[in-house]
DNA sequence: CCTTGAATATCGGTG
DNA sequence: CACCGATGTTCAAGG
């Protein structure tokens, strides 16, 4: 690969004034197109949201072109610190420090990286049309519930996928081993409030509809915080925790298992 | 400042196998001191709690030592695909492809980067011991009702602050221009399920101790969705949003407003 | 180790 | 623009 056209540009241990340079020759005409990244040794002011102060170390930040700032440490997926997107962001060189002082309006949020030393600076120009992200996510609970219903309860008879009632859509419709109705509420990940209520109102609705009493429904989530729980029992609802099982149907999956 | 020590080291444009020997030479030696940087044009493989495609596009991907790898595009402060930390990374070349292989156990993650251009590779060594964030935050929704008692109701007077009750500690207790007691809860943040049961305990024990049956309570927080509201109806609760106010305690506050 | 709640959450969709 | 819900949330604290 040979080096055609110029999609990286890079300076390693600069002076302050020549990070600087470097910067407004590479970055600051198009700050819009390249992302600049420097690693060196900092110290981090933020003041916004929260308030805080980050002492010398050693790190890297990644300035994008729209305006997202972030502070990375060795550690961690997320960002010690950061600036939301459509932040600007300034260069000073001031008494032998190089200063990155980024600024963002509403909400008010301003963040100032003084360097000491500076190891390197990347500034490279990065087109990414192409990048939709395709989630084939087949992580069906639902259909894991259909294959096997005892997964929720013994007995449990599926009657319908996706049944219309007055307030919107059932996930699955069901009878207990007691032929008692059942509304399947299935949630992906987090169960919330609002997953609850609508549960509820199903129930109401079954229950206008058919003329019958006994309606249970049932919340079906991986992961059901105690809160939710108190609510359901108040409401006279129940639930079920289910794990997610994930679906691969395509062919690319066995790229993934070759290795 | 001069090259004292090798605190990063830098190929451009590499061929694959070029790729793969420098990454060996300078970054499997230690992986879990070096943090890896690739920039370059490629395609992405995920499946584990999801499962993803992403097409060709160039973008930059990093490696932690603490085994997080991200995938970044141009835009976002979130990573476009990514893997957690704890997770193991190979290189390997392949038919002029170079591809880094990363794979995670607990979940099980898989993922796969196939590289047909890079434009760089940038491995670093970074001490960031003093890595404490210090967040001086106080976001203080209380005293900013106590200042301006009116930001929740006209005629509102504070009577005290922290009152102790039977289920734990009542933020704020006021009286309403008719005199009425009112129990104030609040919620820096999000209002939860979680805040209107306490609310809900503590309006109950006022009633025991003061034998009123007149008592108020409003939860007090900057968002709080729909579905508390409906709750907080069915208790007989009530809500004001607030906004909240930051305090700036420290000195450093001075070097941010400065610019 | 599992569970729970917080976050400068971020991000996308909708009214 | 504000609000609301989802997230492969991530992360830290507590049992």
């Amino acid at each position: 690969m040979t080096q055609k056209k110029n999609v990286v540009e890079i300076i390693q241990y600069p002076s302050a004034s020549e990070a600087k340079s470097f910067i407004e020759k590479h970055h600051l005409k198009k700050p819009e197109k390249t992302i600049l990244q420097i690693i060196g040794s900092c110290t981090v002011d933020y003041r916004g949201r929260a308030k805080s102060v980050l002492d010398w170390g050693e790190r890297f930040i990644i300035i994008k072109p729209d305006g997202n700032l972030m502070v990375h440490q060795p550690v961690l997926r997320e960002p010690i610190n950061w600036q939301p997107a459509g932040s600007t962001t300034e260069f000073r060189v001031d008494d032998e420090l190089f200063i990155v002082y980024s600024r963002h309006r509403k909400p008010s949020e301003k963040m100032i990286i003084s360097f000491k030393e500076i190891f390197s600076i990347v500034i490279c120009e990065l087109k990414d049309t192409a990048q939709l992200k395709i989630v084939g996510m087949e992580s069906d609970v639902v259909n894991h519930i259909i294959k096997d219903p005892s997964c929720v309860e013994d007995g449990l008879r599926i009657h319908k996928q996706e049944k219309q009632v007055d307030s919107g859509m059932i996930d699955l419709f069901a009878y207990d081993k007691s032929h008692t109705p059942v509304i399947i509420e299935v949630k992906r990940s987090l169960a919330t409030i609002s997953n609850v209520h609508q549960l509820r109102m199903y129930v109401n609705d079954m229950r206008h509809e058919s003329e019958s009493a006994n309606v249970r429904g049932i919340l079906c989530a991986p992961r059901i915080p105690d809160m939710i729980k108190n609510l359901l029992l108040d409401y006279n609802l129940e639930w079920k925790k289910v794990e997610h099982e994930i679906v691969l149907p395509d062919d690319k999956q066995k790229t993934l298992t070759d290795f």
